[in-house]
DNA sequence: ACCCATCTAGGACGAATGTCCTAGGCGCCT
DNA sequence: AGGCGCCTAGGACATTCGTCCTAGATGGGT
């Protein structure tokens, strides 16, 4: 097997396990153990754990680039593409109510443990970021984008937590349909498109 | 001195740790240098981990309990009381842009580590949401308090783990003050009191 | 057939971890 | 003063961690 795809896999099964027990909770060992891999074998591909860490970090940077890319083709309106962020959150709702939103947590993990890859795993927040504002400033709201940008962003983070908490997937769906008619509120010169209907404010 | 006061301090010292560092990344060694004990006098004391675990979320759901009633009897109004709750952003945003929400951040390790102290943590959002739920209630909303104290608990854990990414204490700010006009959109039936402008929706 | 670069396996290494044992010191009781 | 129970110190223990070394397997190019 070429160095290249061991690499890829190793890389891939570290991410996931990163995403299910947490970045210091996972080890060498069961990194490959997953990847059916020897630990000297591993040694080979790398060297230290922090430089998994950058390369995971490095492959959710370019998979999350090529989601935001993927949206800024398909979706039509920057309307609808906000929209398919927010329903980020049902899709992945069975591994955000176990495990939490990826991002999120690696990022507080790695704060808490001061590591130097912190702020590359900030990075990954700051992409949505960017594109969430542009999104806004493309509905017309030049003005406060950045700060919409965070809201959406704030929300989701805020979602994934207490789902994972009290892993109520009626939670998550009332929440989502709260952001949806919020967004609707927020671009007041257009026709609110018809939604589902969203009970009272919350 | 007395084993109740050392034990006092133990917690004291571990709830701190568990905190800044995290829950996996605090050593016993770590709580016993803050103490001042040798590991070995530690043990005295707590025979386990997860002890010292369960005792510092014991620790905390008394501290909820006690914040929770002295707002009851300190401020007026139900309004109030959640003015309160929500304050605590500001309050508290130097630790929560270093190290996010205690609460949110253990248990979302605990979850990742499926510890089995992990609903005695969620136990401490639980303690908030009724808090809050009753404040809703209080307020006329009794058909959706429940899922009105959710939305107030998403957002301030949203916030907290932004926070922390970015270290932007304006966010924080904005974010406080849209909170704020929120809750004074879901008592429509009141005269909604003089509050600082918050700019735009978010 | 042979060579050399690429890849792999297995184990060694020190440090740190959670856990546990034991010997001793301190202070309160009679 | 003496004894006893509470508290402490220091280290042993097995395990696991991240890291590192070395010998061998593999396979394409000559």
């Amino acid at each position: 097997m070429g160095a290249i795809e061991t690499r890829r896999q190793i890389v891939e099964a570290a991410d996931r396990l990163f995403y299910e027990r947490g970045f210091e909770a996972t080890s060498f060992a069961d990194i490959a153990a997953e990847v059916k891999l020897s630990r000297g074998n591993f040694y080979y591909h790398f060297k230290t754990k922090d430089e998994i860490l950058r390369a995971v970090i490095a492959l959710r940077l370019r998979n999350t680039e090529a989601a935001l890319e993927a949206w800024e083709n398909e979706a039509g309106a920057a309307e609808e593409r906000i929209r398919r962020f927010i329903h980020i959150l049902i899709m992945n709702r069975s591994k955000i109510m176990a495990y939490g939103c990826p991002t999120g947590t690696l990022s507080n993990e790695l704060a808490k443990l001061e590591h130097i890859a912190k702020d590359e795993a900030v990075e990954i927040f700051s992409l949505f970021r960017d594109w969430l504002g542009r999104q806004f400033a493309a509905l017309g709201r030049k003005a406060d984008a950045d700060a919409l940008a965070l809201h959406v962003l704030m929300r989701s983070q805020g979602v994934a937590t207490l789902a994972a908490a009290f892993r109520e997937e009626d939670f998550i769906r009332r929440e989502v349909a709260d952001m949806n008619a919020w967004l609707d509120a927020q671009t007041p010169g257009r026709a609110a498109r018809p939604r589902p209907v969203s009970r009272g404010a919350a």
